[in-house]
DNA sequence: ATCGCAGCTGATGTATACAAAGAAGCATTG
DNA sequence: CAATGCTTCTTTGTATACATCAGCTGCGAT
């Protein structure tokens, strides 16, 4: 706020740069994120980078040690296990509260994102899959209407892991999500939450092991 | 740091006493949380205070609004139930892994807690009761070995509102919650994770009924 | 050569000053 | 009298200085 002319917050700026470039993979897995550093990176003051790192901690993004120094989070393989598992859980009981609530704008929306889908498969754009994945996801989570489950699922959805993993998915596997999305719709239209419950946690438990596939061709999860 | 001796730093007293405070219901539900007030009534600085807001924020304790002002959080009859329903799953589900991870000595534990709360019981102790009650929960959640799932457990599972109601539960909702510990214990030294999950989620389920019973006597929730 | 300790270095924690954004109160005008 | 715009005051956001702490380095003793 200072002689500076913000279209948002300092702190809300900080946490997205530092999530994006962690995401993105510019930061090595366990390399020290130093306060200083990141704030003279970002042209702002240690204080909004504290806040930042608090908020990239709580999402598992950060992790600190006792001595409360901040490093890049680097996942095991057990700590990506889990993190399916949770994901498959709570995203399973989203998929069957929306069963019950979505509206039909948001079904058509969930069609359009599909097809969207469809089209970055046959041209090869893995990025565009994966933001109208991405997309999908969110509708399908925003149409159950449960913000605390929205808040838990949120912080294990992004994890730079996973869409490190994701480039290695080969056209089968990308073909495999088109077609699971299209029955989840179908189960949301029909109003059977339990039907859209085992699609959506089927959904997640193949792509977990299509990760466990993919990440046992790289050199270093 | 600067001119004192203390044991713990200064933004994680804020927050434990903060919390305190709320859970005591020292806070009216609703009411403004001003940091610089907070900061003169605990003895720190705006800095720590700001902090520990953030962290209560993230626990549902305290909304802000989008003109970032801080309130005590006041739960609705739909919160609530949003709650109970995500604990069941989550807890159900750390039922089922501690079945399989429980040591012998957690599991002694788990018999020594559930004495005491039938102890507590028969003496009409109602903090004894909630005190090893969390216990017993908290013993059964660090044998789930699942940290993130922990981690969110632990957002749920206290709340000003729950804490308020269980001072009017009867004494038969508390020997029910005896007899299903004693059922708990049985199944994860069984070592059967259907039936552990089964157990808890029940559990959980007929907790929240007697949460909705216990608040219809309630002026207000 | 290894262990242990002292001091140093660098990073985090806290306090405080000031800037900006909102909210509340007041006056003015239709 | 109601509505609206302006002013003032309260509250939060950011920057910065300084205190404190943890880890490391280098020296010495065993």
């Amino acid at each position: 706020m200072r002689g500076r002319a913000n279209v948002a917050k300092a702190s809300d700026r900080a946490y997205q740069q530092i999530r994006l470039a962690m995401l993105n993979g510019d930061f090595a897995p366990g390399a020290p994120l130093k306060e200083e550093e990141l704030a003279q990176l970002f042209g702002v003051s240690r204080t909004p980078v504290r806040e930042a790192l608090r908020r990239l901690e709580a999402e598992y993004l950060v992790r600190r040690t006792d001595g409360a120094r901040s490093f890049v989070a680097d996942w095991s393989t057990d700590d990506v296990a889990e993190m399916f598992t949770l994901r498959a859980m709570l995203e399973g009981h989203a998929a069957a509260r929306a069963a019950t609530r979505i509206s039909a704008g948001a079904l058509a929306e969930l069609g359009v994102l599909n097809a969207t889908l469809g089209r970055a498969i046959d041209s090869g754009d893995t990025d565009s899959f994966l933001k109208a994945n991405r997309d999908f996801h969110a509708v399908v989570l925003a149409a159950a209407q449960s913000p605390r489950l929205a808040g838990m699922l949120t912080a294990l959805v992004e994890q730079p892991v996973v869409r490190r993993t994701a480039q290695r998915y080969g056209a089968a596997e990308f073909r495999r999500s088109h077609a699971e999305h299209s029955a989840l719709v179908e189960a949301l239209r029909a109003g059977d939450p339990t039907w859209a419950e085992s699609t959506m946690t089927g959904h997640i438990r193949r792509a977990f092991h299509a990760f466990a596939a993919a990440s046992d061709q790289l050199p270093a999860v």
